[in-house]
DNA sequence: CCGTATCCATTCCGATACTG
DNA sequence: CAGTATCGGAATGGATACGG
C-alpha cells in the first residue's frame, strides 16, 4: 500500500496527498461527510469492490481520519465516522465540488452535492485571501523563495 | 489511462477526481502554480520518471488545464503554463497545504509552501461559509436530499 | 448484514536507452 | 535541454467465494 517515498517530504501538500491522494480515499471521505456510516452504504454509493473498500477504510482508521463507533441506533453493527482530522478535509471537497461544477461539467446534470443542513443550500465558494484580507487570485500565488532557490526556477 | 467509469457521473467531486485524482497530477499543478514552466524543472522538483511526467503533462494539455506556450525569455523551448481552468484548482491546493501542515506533520520541517508574491506570506486558511455568510463547520454539512434518498442513508 | 481472503487482469511507475 | 520508446516489477482494483 506504500507508494514510492516522495522526494519532498517537507512539502505539506505532498504529505497530504500521501494520505488522501489515492483514487478512492477522497470519495470515501465525501460519503462520510455526507452522512454515510455503514460498510454496505459506502459500497452502494461508490460501486467499489468490497475488498478495496475494506482496505481504504482500514487505512483511514489507521491514519486517524475515521473511527469505528458502536451503533447509534439499535443496530448490531459498528459505524464509521469522521474524526476531527477527517472533518478537516471538508474544504478540500467543497473546492473540488465547485471546480467540478464549473470546469468539469459532464453530460449529466449535477446532482449529488453537499448542502448546509440548516438552509439546505450549497456552501459558498471559498475565496483565497492574503494574510491582510485582500482577495487573492491564482496568479498572485508563487512558490516560497526557499523552494524556488532549491530547484532553481 | 482511463480508469473504470465512475458509478456516479452526476457527482461533481467524482468528475473532478476523474481529472486530477491520480497520483501525480495535483503535484504537477502545485509546481505549475508555484511558477514552474519547463519539463526538466518539473522533473527535478517532482523526482518523477520522465515518461510518467510526459504522460501527465500530455493529459493535462488535452484536458485543458495546461497550455504550451512559446518561451517568454530568449530560450528555445516551450513553456507549460496553467490555463484559467488549471488556475481554478488553486483553492484545492491551498486547502491541502493547510491540512498537511495541521494534520500530517512529518518529522521534517514544513518548507515549500505557496506565498502571496506581494506580501511573501501564506494565504489565509479558507473557511467554509453558508449561503448567508455564516461560518460553517464540517458537521453542519450533509449530503443533498436527492443523494440521501437515492442511496438510502 | 458485515466484512476478509484469494485470484487474476490491468495499469502504473521507474530505470534505462535513445532521438532531436 | 526536451522529450519518446521499451521493458519489467509492483500495486490496484474487480469478481468471487467464504466466514462472523
Amino acid at each position: 500500500m506504500e507508494r514510492k517515498r516522495l522526494p519532498n517530504d517537507a512539502c505539506p501538500i505532498a504529505r497530504s496527498l500521501d494520505v488522501v491522494g489515492d483514487w478512492w480515499t477522497l470519495l470515501v471521505i465525501r460519503d462520510a461527510l455526507a452522512g454515510v456510516t455503514r460498510f454496505n452504504t459506502f459500497q452502494r454509493c461508490l460501486g467499489v469492490a468490497r475488498n478495496s473498500l475494506s482496505a481504504r477504510l482500514t487505512a483511514l482508521l489507521e491514519r486517524g481520519l475515521l473511527e469505528k463507533r458502536p451503533p447509534s441506533d439499535g443496530s448490531a453493527f459498528m459505524e464509521y465516522v469522521l474524526t476531527a482530522k477527517g472533518q478537516a478535509l471538508a474544504p478540500v471537497l467543497i473546492d473540488l465540488e465547485q471546480w467540478g461544477i464549473t470546469h468539469a461539467r459532464g453530460s449529466a446534470k449535477n446532482a449529488p452535492t453537499f448542502v448546509d443542513r440548516r438552509t439546505n443550500r450549497r456552501p459558498r465558494t471559498l475565496r483565497m485571501q492574503s494574510s491582510d484580507g485582500k482577495l487573492l487570485h491564482a496568479s498572485d500565488i508563487v512558490g516560497s523563495q526557499a523552494w524556488r532557490e532549491r530547484f532553481r526556477f
